[in-house]
RNA sequence: GCGCGAUUAGCUCAGUGGUAGAGCGCUUGCUUCACACGCAAGAAGUCGCAGGUUCGAACCCUGCAUCGCGCACCA
C-alpha cells in the first residue's frame, strides 16, 4: 500500500486538482444544455485589487452556491470579471509614473497616459483572478469580462446615449462634491461623512452706516457676530442670512454689513433655512462653497464668488496674505488676520461632520461646476421589485429598509468624472457653436469641426450593466436573469440598487432573484480591515499556511448570516485541523484495505451502523436546509459536528470492534472476573476476529462478512459526507473521492469521475429506512450505549486511572443485554476486558455508575 | 435627530416559549497501531438592566443602558 501522509498536505493537492478541473472544462457553462440553468455574476473586483479577506468570504460563498448547484444537476454559469475602477487605477498608475519617471499624466498627454494604463493593466492588472483560482473558485473563466472590453464599453456608451435621448441625462452647472486631490467631481455616495474636531470662529461683521460707539476711546462699530468653521471663505461671502422670524435680527433685515478681509458691503437677508439656535443665528452666505448657501443664493438672486482653485488653494489676489495658500493653512491664517483686525470675537472648539473623499481620503470641497447628471430610471419599479413575494429578495431582509429609504430620498446622480481612465462621454460639441451637441456612440463624420467632452463616466455607470452586458445573446437567453447575487452591504447604493434599475430599464427584468449580503470582516478589535491599518491578513499567506480548504471552511464556520465577522486566525487554523481530521478518517478507512464496498447487508447492521445512518440522515437534512436558507455557518457547523463528534468520535471508534483493528477483545458471559484466567492474554492477540465472532454469537465466517459490512457502511457515510463537504472544501474532497475510489464505476449514485457533478445527497426516504430497518428506537439504543460509555470513562477518571492503564469493567445488565454489543462497548471504554455478570457482588468501595444498560463497575483490584 | 444591529461561558459566537449550547482557551490524564492539526474526562454562564405578558421568558412586549453601523443635519 502506498504511504499515505499522516497529515494532509494541501499545496500539491490543490494545484493538481485545479489544473485538472480547468483542463476538463468542468466550470464551463453551456447555454445549450438541457439542464436547468443556474447563474451568478461575480461582483467584479478592481483591476488594481488583490485578494482580501472580504473577497475570500464573498467568493467562497459564491463558489459554494455554484458547486452545490452543479451537484443538484444544474447547468451553472459563474461569470467572473474585473472592474476598471476609474479613480483607483488612474491614481495607481499616475503615482508609479511620477515615481519612476518624475512625470505627471499631463506631461504624457491623455492618449499616451491611457495607453500606459492599458500597458500596466496587461502586466499587473487582475492579479486577483489568479488568486481566486488559488481559492478554488469554479468560475467559467472563458466568460471573464472587463468593464473596458470593447463590447462592454460600447454598451455603456449606448446606455448613455439612450438615457440622454430619454431626457434622463442632462448637463448642468450645479454644486457637486469636488475631490481637490483627484481633481474630479464625485457622486454623493463616494463621500464619507466623518466627524472632525474643528473650531467655530465667531466673526464680527460691522454694520454699514452705523455710528461708531466709543469704547475706551477706540471707535467700535456695531457688528453682527457670525459663527463659521470656514473663515478662509469669507472673501466669497455675498450676504448674511437670519431666520425671517428671528426677533433679534428682524430690525436689521435689508440693512448691510461690511465683509471682513476683502471689505465689501453685504446685504442682510431672511431665509427659512437658517437655524436660529445654531451659533448666533446668523449665517454667512457663501454660495460658491456650500450647498445650502448655494441654494439660498439662488433663492435671493445672489452672485457667486469662487475663491478656491480646483486643488483647494485660495484664489483671491485681493487678499494677498491668503492667496495661494492651501485651504487649511488659509483657515488658520484667516482667523489670525481677523483677530489682528479685532474682527474675531472668539473661537471655540467644535465638532462637526465633514465629507471625505472615499478615494483620496481628504475633505471634499462643495464646488459649482458643469457636470453630467442622471435622473434615475425606474425608481418606483425598483422599489416595488424588492421584498417578500416580489421579484427580488434580500437576505437578511433588514437591508430592504436601507434600500427603500435610499430610493425614497434619491438625488440625481453626477456621472461625469474629470479623469482620463474610463468610458469617454459620447458627446461632441460643435467648435463653431458649443451649444450644439452630437450625442451618439459614433463620432460625428466631420470630426475636425467638433470637440469631444473631455470627461469620462463614473465607474459605477458601467458596473450597473454588469449582470446582462457581460453576456452574449445565447448566454443571456439561458442564464439571465441570474439567480443569486452575493455582495457586501456597503455597496447596496453604489451597485445593487443601480443594477436593479438598469435591469428593469433595459431587460424588463430584475437582474437577480436573491441577494445575499455578507457581513463585514473585522479584526480582533472590531475595526474594519484595511490596508492603511495593516490589520488585514493576506489570504494567500493563509492558503499557504492552512490550505485553501482550511481557509474556506474556517471562515464559513464563523460567518454568521448578516452579522459582521470578528476575524481570528485561530479559526482558520481550526479549518485546517478539520481538513486534517477528514484526511485521517479516510486514511483510517484506506488502511483497512480493499476497494469501495458498494453493498450494505441490512441483516448485518449493528446498532452503531443504524445510529450513524440516522445521524447522517439528520446531517443531510440540516445542511440542506441551512444552505437553502443561505445560512452557511450553520451548514458548516452541522457538517463539522456530524463528522467529528458523531462519525469519528463514536462510529469509527465503535467500528474498530468489527474491523478487528484494535486491541484484542475479551469478554465472557455470566462469569465473575475473579474466575477469569488473566494469563491467557497472549493467546487472544491477533485473534480478534474469532473472539469478536464468538462475542456476537455468530458462526465463524460471519466475522469476515461483518467486517465487510462495516467497511461498506464507512464507505457509504464517507461517500455522502465528501459530497456534502465538497462545496465548502473542493480540493480535499476531490482528492479523497479519488483516493477512496469513488471515481470508479459504482452502482447507484455513489460514484462519478469527479466529485464536481456527483449528486447532492438527499435525505433518506421511507423505502430506504424500511430496507435498512431503521427506526428511532435504534437511535435510542445506541445513545444508551454511548451514555454508558461516558459513565464508564468518568469512573476511570474519577478513580484517577490514567488513560494508558489497562482496566476491566463489569456490567450488571439491567435487562436483556445483547451480547453483540460487548466488543464495541469494550473498545469505546478503552478497556482490556468487559465482563457481563448478572450476579456480580462488587468488593466494598468499587467505583460504580448507574447507566442505562445497568450497573457498571470498575473493580480496582481487577486492574491489569 | 431618525433608523438598523448587537449585548448569552475568559474569547468568538449558535440558540424565536418548556432541563443553558459549540469551538477556542483553561484544568486533569493520555504519544492507545486514522489523526497531538489528536483522544478522554472536567471546571466554567443571575443569558446587559428594569418592568410587563405567560403555568413557564435568553427567546414575546415596553422602557433604559452600553457598543457598532447607516441616513439626515451640522454655519
Amino acid at each position: 500500500m502506498a504511504e499515505i501522509p499522516k497529515a494532509y498536505e494541501p499545496q500539491a493537492v490543490e494545484k493538481k486538482w485545479y489544473a485538472h478541473w480547468l483542463a476538463e472544462g468542468f466550470f464551463k457553462a453551456d447555454p445549450a444544455s438541457a439542464k436547468p440553468a443556474y447563474s451568478i455574476v461575480m461582483p467584479p473586483p478592481n483591476v488594481t485589487g488583490v485578494l482580501t479577506m472580504g473577497h475570500v468570504l464573498n467568493d467562497t460563498i459564491q463558489d459554494i452556491l455554484a458547486r452545490r448547484a452543479r451537484m443538484l444537476g444544474k447547468e451553472v454559469l459563474w461569470l467572473p470579471g474585473i472592474d476598471h475602477a476609474g479613480i483607483a487605477t488612474q491614481t495607481v498608475v499616475e503615482r508609479k509614473i511620477r515615481k519612476e519617471e518624475g512625470k505627471t499624466r499631463h506631461d504624457l498627454g491623455r492618449e499616451e497616459f491611457v495607453r500606459r494604463i492599458w500597458e500596466w493593466k496587461e502586466k499587473h492588472g487582475g492579479i486577483i483572478i489568479e488568486q481566486l483560482k488559488r481559492l478554488g473558485c469554479s468560475c467559467d473563466w472563458s466568460c471573464e469580462r472587463f468593464t473596458m472590453d470593447v463590447a462592454y464599453s460600447r454598451a455603456v456608451q449606448e446606455t448613455f446615449v439612450d438615457l440622454y435621448k430619454k431626457r434622463l441625462i442632462y448637463r448642468g452647472r450645479r454644486m457637486v462634491n469636488w475631490d481637490p486631490v483627484a481633481l474630479t467631481a464625485l457622486s454623493d455616495e463616494e463621500v464619507i461623512p466623518t466627524p472632525q474636531k474643528s473650531a467655530l470662529y465667531y466673526v464680527r461683521y460691522e454694520l454699514v452706516d452705523e455710528p461708531a460707539d466709543r469704547e475706551g476711546g477706540v471707535p467700535r462699530r456695531r457688528a453682527l457676530e457670525v459663527a463659521t468653521t470656514r473663515p478662509e471663505t469669507i472673501m466669497a461671502d455675498v450676504a448674511l442670512a437670519v431666520h425671517p422670524s428671528d426677533e433679534r435680527y428682524r430690525s436689521l433685515l435689508g440693512k448691510k454689513v461690511w465683509r471682513p478681509l476683502d471689505r465689501a458691503p453685504l446685504p442682510i437677508i431672511g431665509d427659512e433655512a437658517i437655524d436660529p439656535g445654531f451659533g448666533t443665528g446668523v449665517l454667512k452666505v457663501t454660495p460658491a462653497h456650500d450647498k445650502v448657501d448655494f441654494e439660498i443664493g439662488q433663492r435671493h438672486n445672489l452672485p457667486v464668488i469662487d475663491v478656491l482653485h480646483p486643488n483647494g488653494k485660495i484664489n483671491c489676489p485681493a487678499v494677498p496674505e491668503l492667496d495661494g495658500l492651501d485651504r487649511f493653512v488659509a483657515r488658520k491664517k484667516a482667523a489670525q488676520l481677523l483677530a489682528e483686525r479685532g474682527l474675531l470675537a472668539r473661537e471655540e472648539p467644535h465638532e462637526s461632520t465633514v465629507g471625505f473623499s472615499e478615494r483620496a481620503g481628504v475633505p471634499i470641497e462643495p464646488r459649482l461646476s458643469e457636470q453630467w447628471f442622471l435622473k434615475y430610471p425606474k425608481v418606483p419599479e425598483a422599489r416595488a421589485a424588492v421584498g417578500e413575494g416580489n421579484k427580488i429578495r434580500f437576505r437578511p431582509e433588514r437591508w430592504e429598509t436601507v434600500y427603500q429609504h435610499w430610493l425614497e430620498n434619491i438625488q440625481d446622480w453626477c456621472i461625469s468624472r474629470q479623469l482620463w481612465w474610463g468610458h469617454r462621454i459620447p458627446v461632441w460639441y460643435a467648435k463653431a457653436n458649443p451649444g450644439q451637441l452630437h450625442v451618439e456612440v459614433e463620432p460625428p463624420p466631420d470630426l475636425d469641426n467638433w470637440e469631444q467632452d473631455p470627461d469620462v463616466l463614473d465607474t459605477w455607470f458601467s458596473s450597473w450593466l454588469w449582470p446582462f452586458e457581460t453576456m452574449d445573446d445565447a448566454t443571456r437567453a439561458t442564464f439571465y436573469p441570474t439567480n443569486d447575487l452575493v455582495t457586501a452591504p456597503d455597496i447596496i447604493f453604489f451597485w445593487v440598487a443601480r443594477m436593479i434599475m438598469a435591469g428593469l430599464e433595459y431587460t424588463a427584468e430584475a437582474p437577480f432573484r436573491d441577494v445575499f449580503f455578507t457581513g463585514i470582516i473585522r479584526d480582533g478589535q472590531g475595526r474594519k480591515m484595511s490596508k492603511s491599518l495593516g490589520n488585514s491578513p493576506d489570504p494567500l499567506d493563509l492558503i499557504a499556511k492552512y490550505g485553501a480548504d482550511g481557509l474556506r471552511f474556517g471562515l464559513m464556520r464563523i460567518a454568521p448570516t448578516g452579522q459582521d465577522i470578528r476575524y481570528d486566525e485561530k479559526q482558520i487554523e481550526e479549518g485546517r485541523n478539520f481538513a486534517n481530521k477528514l484526511w485521517n478518517a479516510v486514511r483510517f478507512r484506506q488502511m483497512q484495505g480493499g476497494a469501495i464496498e458498494g453493498e450494505i447487508d441490512p441483516a448485518r447492521l449493528t446498532s452503531d451502523d443504524k445510529w450513524i445512518l440516522l445521524r447522517l440522515d439528520a446531517a443531510i437534512r440540516a445542511v440542506t436546509e441551512a444552505l437553502d436558507a443561505y445560512n452557511f455557518s450553520e451548514a458548516a457547523q452541522a457538517l463539522y459536528r456530524f463528522f467529528w463528534s458523531e462519525f469519528c468520535d463514536w462510529y469509527l471508534e465503535a467500528s474498530k470492534a468489527s474491523l478487528g483493528s484494535a486491541r484484542s477483545p475479551r469478554a465472557s458471559f455470566g462469569a465473575s472476573p475473579n474466575e477469569t484466567d488473566t494469563g491467557d492474554a497472549e493467546e487472544v492477540d491477533g485473534e480478534a476476529p474469532s473472539t469478536a465472532r464468538e462475542a456476537r454469537g455468530l458462526p465463524g465466517d460471519d466475522a469476515a462478512l461483518g467486517k465487510t459490512n462495516t467497511l461498506a457502511l464507512i464507505d457509504f457515510v464517507l461517500g455522502h459526507t465528501l459530497r456534502l463537504f465538497h462545496p465548502f472544501m473542493p480540493f480535499i474532497t476531490e482528492e479523497l473521492w479519488h483516493g477512496l475510489g469513488f471515481n470508479a464505476d459504482l452502482p447507484g449514485e455513489q460514484g462519478g469521475r469527479t466529485i464536481q457533478f456527483a449528486h447532492w445527497p438527499e435525505p433518506f426516504d421511507d423505502d430506504f429506512k424500511q430496507h435498512y430497518r431503521l427506526s428511532p428506537n435504534d437511535e435510542a439504543a445506541a445513545n444508551a450505549k454511548y451514555e454508558t460509555v461516558v459513565a464508564g470513562r468518568r469512573l476511570r477518571r474519577d478513580s484517577n486511572i490514567a488513560s494508558n492503564k489497562r482496566v476491566a469493567f463489569v456490567l450488571k445488565p439491567a435487562c436483556d443485554f445483547p451480547g453483540e454489543e460487548v466488543p464495541s462497548l469494550r473498545i469505546l471504554l478503552n478497556a482490556e476486558r468487559l465482563d457481563l455478570a448478572a450476579d456480580y457482588e462488587p468488593p466494598k468501595g468499587t467505583p460504580t455508575a448507574l447507566t442505562p444498560l445497568g450497573e457498571l463497575y470498575l473493580p480496582l483490584e481487577g486492574l491489569i
